[in-house]
DNA sequence: ATGCATGAGGA
DNA sequence: CCTCATGCATA
């Protein structure tokens, strides 16, 4: 609990974001077209601290031979998602925070990391999609490019920083930011408050939160680089914003907000373990999964594109666990042996799972223990 | 800090 | 229907 902005937010200083990635790999269909970015191609940055400098293991069991994006069917979709990669895509499928890739094992990154390495031309960060303006921000961002294209403290003058930023400089903005933030005495959502007042586009605490933990796609972090930038110049400099904080609240939310339905620990656990089997259920599937589990048709779907989207996001977060313990999400089962990683959330990815799944038909696609009815007999401890 | 939800935009 | 950016509500 934080208090909303009576006080500080219980800032937490060196906290680390995730512990334990439920599970990386977006899988090929939804992976290989998001276009891996690799800024490992100059980091003349050397003063940054390399505490990320674990080495990044092939994986152990997977099956890193796929060098391009795969006509395969995760489930019954008939076609996943051939989206023919652009050059940039939207959430980092790479390690962008996995540090300048540390020589060692950049020397060995050639290959091994990445069933598709060779997939993108090269290092080159694809100046087309980095456009700035690709989003909504089109006010904002010919307000960034073309009248305050000279602030910034002027120095991006060639460096372009504000188009396309490397992954180190998000990084280091984001730990910044944060940092200052917490000095200004300004919590989240105060900030998220301040960009509406000051550039017309408010943000939730939700948002920055999830800025200043990395946590959203490289894009995306790019957009918003800039305008937290600039709040955090007006913040140092000006004296009191205190009123820009406060101001502006009249937002009436007069929308009829489904109501946040909370899945039982026991339930998600079921939901997880057809997750590993399929991340992408044809809409039938999905079907006869919330009649078993007894949700909604939608409640289910949603749950299932929110979990494709945690796992981008935590996708190799630094390299680690990430590499080792993707699971191949385009397979039906997963495959026998695998260290399975422990999750934050505390699913049971833990108990190994049964395995052996075979491919489910319409019918017998449910893994035993998931009688909806039997939830509090179930939940064992 | 994170889970579930909404909505825009794209096939 | 999906992905992606975002946010309300909640743990």
């Amino acid at each position: 609990m934080f208090s909303p902005d009576g006080g500080l937010p219980a800032a937490h200083f060196g906290l680390l974001p995730e512990a334990g990635p439920p599970f990386p790999r977006g899988g090929f269909d939804g992976t290989a077209a998001q276009p891996l970015f690799f800024p490992f191609a100059a980091e003349p940055e050397a003063t940054r601290d390399p505490p990320p400098a674990r080495a990044w293991f092939p994986p152990p069991a997977g099956p890193p031979a796929k060098a391009e994006a795969r006509p395969v069917r995760p489930c019954s979709q008939p076609s996943p998602e051939p989206r023919t990669a652009a050059c940039c895509g939207s959430t980092w499928t790479s390690p962008p925070w996995a540090g300048p890739a540390p020589p060692g094992a950049a020397t060995t990154l050639p290959g091994p990391p990445f069933p598709s390495p060779a997939a993108f031309p090269g290092p080159q960060l694809c100046p087309s999609a980095l456009q700035p303006g690709s989003g909504g921000l089109s006010g904002l961002g010919s307000s960034g490019s073309s009248s305050g294209a000279a602030s910034e403290g002027g120095h991006s003058s060639d460096s372009g920083d504000e188009d396309a930023p490397t992954s180190e400089e998000l990084e280091q903005f984001a730990k910044d930011l944060k940092h200052k933030r917490i000095m200004l005495g300004f919590t989240q959502a105060d900030v998220g408050l301040a960009l509406g007042t000051l550039y017309g586009k408010m943000f939730s605490q939700t948002t920055i939160c999830r800025f200043e933990a990395l946590q959203l796609s490289f894009k995306n972090m790019c957009k918003l680089k800039p305008l937290l930038q600039r709040w955090l110049n007006e913040a140092e400099n000006t004296d009191n914003m205190q009123e820009m904080c406060n101001a502006e609240q009249v937002l009436a939310q007069a929308r009829k907000r489904k109501r946040r339905t909370s899945i039982e620990t026991n339930v998600k656990g079921t939901l997880e373990s057809f997750f590993r089997k399929c991340v992408k259920p044809s809409p039938q599937e999905i079907s006869q999964i919330a009649e078993d589990l007894n949700l909604d048709k939608d409640v289910v779907r949603v749950w299932f594109c929110n979990r494709r989207q945690k796992g981008k996001r935590l996708l190799l977060p630094f390299g680690n666990e990430a590499e080792g313990v993707m699971y191949d999400m385009n397979q039906p089962l997963v495959p026998p042996g695998l260290p399975v990683p422990v999750t934050s959330q505390g699913y049971s990815l833990a108990h190994s799972p049964p395995v052996y799944m075979p491919p489910f038909h319409k019918s017998e696609m449910f893994p035993p223990a998931l009688q909806p009815g039997l939830s509090t007999s179930n939940s064992s401890h």
